[in-house]
DNA sequence: TATGAATGAGGATTCATTCAT
DNA sequence: TATGAATGAATCCTCATTCAT
């Protein structure tokens, strides 16, 4: 029948026809919408149908298996699109400290400029539950890669004594949750400048990592 | 014949049995361990009053006049045990760097210890869309107070001239983000400890927003 | 909460309210209704409530945990109400022949007098899958037990030397089943008259298992 | 354009391409497996034309004017091809009671030989409503017919007192039925031997049929 | 002929809330 | 105060059918 939603082979988007994708990216950006107005609990299909100008819910549940794998595509189109943005900034630095920088810069632009596609995530994100039974959070890999990917530029300026000491774990939590922090702020209340913003903390982190000029460097103790 | 839950005097809890006022405490810690148990979105009233040894659902609504209030007092709940956790040990500290430092450790600290008032609260805050309406967020003031404390402690020590000079809603913002995160981390995976990770914080602000090591870098004495 | 129909201790009965019995009553007679005139794919929530005389299906939900448990609930009832005519009907004979003669009489009697309730669980059994992976179709103990009723009166009478030599399986095959069709005609039909069909049946099946004069038993050969 | 399952003049089979009585036959062919494996309530269309390696379930609309056509479809191609098994083998017998074995003997072979296509018909013909707001129900003539045949063969045996006097409507209906639960029976538990089966239906049918021992009790001689 | 997109009705179930007791 | 019964809206999803291509 090939109905696109519930055919077992849909991990590779191969037998999809070029209206279909049309389709299905259509409501994959009205579900963003969606979600990001009102939040992740009221984005029923009626409302995503509604924004996505379709008559029928049923259509949803035509290109889509299930709710589950809509808001599954909802995520990937945002990390895909935010990867895209921020791989080729990153890899222009060429010092650990330099990319670090531009990481933060690059992530703050992107989430700024894309309120809703961040807001939309967030949601998600936040709604599903923390862990159930044992598996572990359904997108937990996605945060974790994130981390992993800081804390190897960390390791690699304190090897070439670019960065002082510090627990790169903590570090590079406490630099995400800025980033989000301060990208939600930018893209929700009008008080902050994007630029001026994103500059401040790469300096706060700047400031916060390098070797100090005074390079008693304290190890951690414990 | 005063229902509690529905007059309008609720403001206040002026009229409240002692009977009332412990029903309404037990309902809400049962909400709040179903929220941290199973997320917002599945902490229906069944679930909570399982959980609060109810018989009824229609107990709950008896006492609150709807959900939004019932979420409304966890979140006030959670509030006001945190803040009477915090306050005193701030207030302890002299310096603005002593406060601010005291303020990420005590937060980190009591965010670690209350795990379920913490998942309850941030599935609750995230869950809430951002803004209805026009009308500015539910619980933003909330968010406000907290960076305008730490504001006022940062501009405190920029002018006696402990701190660099930075600008201070993005160090306030990264802060909180960044306690949030870390307590996150604590509750959730077990891979980080408890007070450690506070001191590292701790340090990690402290050399953000202290000035130059060519001033008078003033340890703390502990 | 006690919603009854929810609770996991549902195999006693024993928190039952009266008006609960009342109504789960009301309801499943609702769905014998329901089901032997619309048949079992036609009889949704709405038809039944329609015809319990409810405002709304939420209610069937409230009282039954699933639709599974109501259909249970219907072959339940049935059975339970054809096994209290039957039993001491059958019992009061005294030979086997006797017996069986009265199984089958007592047996068109109920299901000619109960047409509803006879209808209502042949849709059901019959709707339901034949067997799932492996697991046995889910009432088939019910039609196993009439059958090995029939066969251990059948096997009696054969040592007492009232009944010939035959294969008892088939034999209480064709006997339910001669039954069951019997039933149906007169329940459907205008044609047949219970009274003399039941007695017509019993002496079919007399004929058919009873010692002939001529008592050259043939043993099945095979 | 003819579209053959939609047009006025879809008794006749007259205006079907070669391609069309083709697609047709597929399609039935894959209800009737649909329907034994999953029974009547799955049996949706989307299964269907999984079945039939169709794309798209629009081809069956297109081929039949609607599901109930489709079934009707279902049910007579069994039938047809259980008269084209059955026939000869009664046609052949001379005596009545002759003619009522055979059709006992190959009707079970028939049903227990074509295991999917009983299944599916039996599924049909028990889920579809025994009536529809006063006319008949749906398939009542099939079984009708079946019925006045066994009957009619009787009376002439009764006439030529091969067979003694009996209500042949009550006979009737309970071999069909035991015929139809033999088969069954046969088709899916692994209990019972077919030829055995066969042979012991007809005996004890012929037990219950044929004048007493008294006359002439020819043995049929095989 | 065949496909796949689209429709809209109808499916069971969950939910917060109300109300009589 | 507390209970449990009842309500009706809203949930996702499945289905047969239609239609443009």
């Amino acid at each position: 029948m090939a109905k696109p939603g519930r055919t077992d082979d849909d991990a590779r988007g191969g037998g999809r026809t070029f209206i279909e994708t049309a389709r299905r990216a259509q409501i994959v950006r009205a579900a963003i919408d969606t979600i990001a107005d009102l939040g992740y609990a009221n984005a029923s299909y009626a409302q995503i149908a509604k924004r996505a100008g379709l008559s029928s819910t049923g259509l949803i549940s035509y290109h889509f298996r299930s709710k589950d794998e809509l808001i599954e595509q909802v995520v990937a189109e945002v990390v895909a699109a935010g990867q895209a943005y921020q791989a080729p900034r990153v890899d222009a630095a060429d010092t650990a400290r330099g990319k670090l920088r531009a990481y933060i810069e690059s992530n703050i632009e992107f989430m700024a400029t894309h309120p809703e596609d961040i807001a939309a995530v967030a949601y998600v994100l936040s709604a599903l539950p923390r862990e159930r039974s044992g598996q572990p959070a359904p997108y937990a890999d996605l945060h974790e890669r994130g981390i992993a990917l800081l804390e190897r530029y960390m390791r690699q300026g304190q090897r070439s004594q670019e960065l002082r000491r510090f627990d790169t774990r903590v570090m590079a939590l406490a630099i995400r949750a800025a980033i989000d922090a301060i990208a939600y702020e930018i893209a929700t209340g009008p008080g902050l400048d994007l630029s001026v913003s994103a500059r401040e903390l790469g300096q706060l982190f700047d400031h916060a990592m390098r070797s100090g000029p005074d390079s008693t460097n304290r190890r951690r103790t414990r």
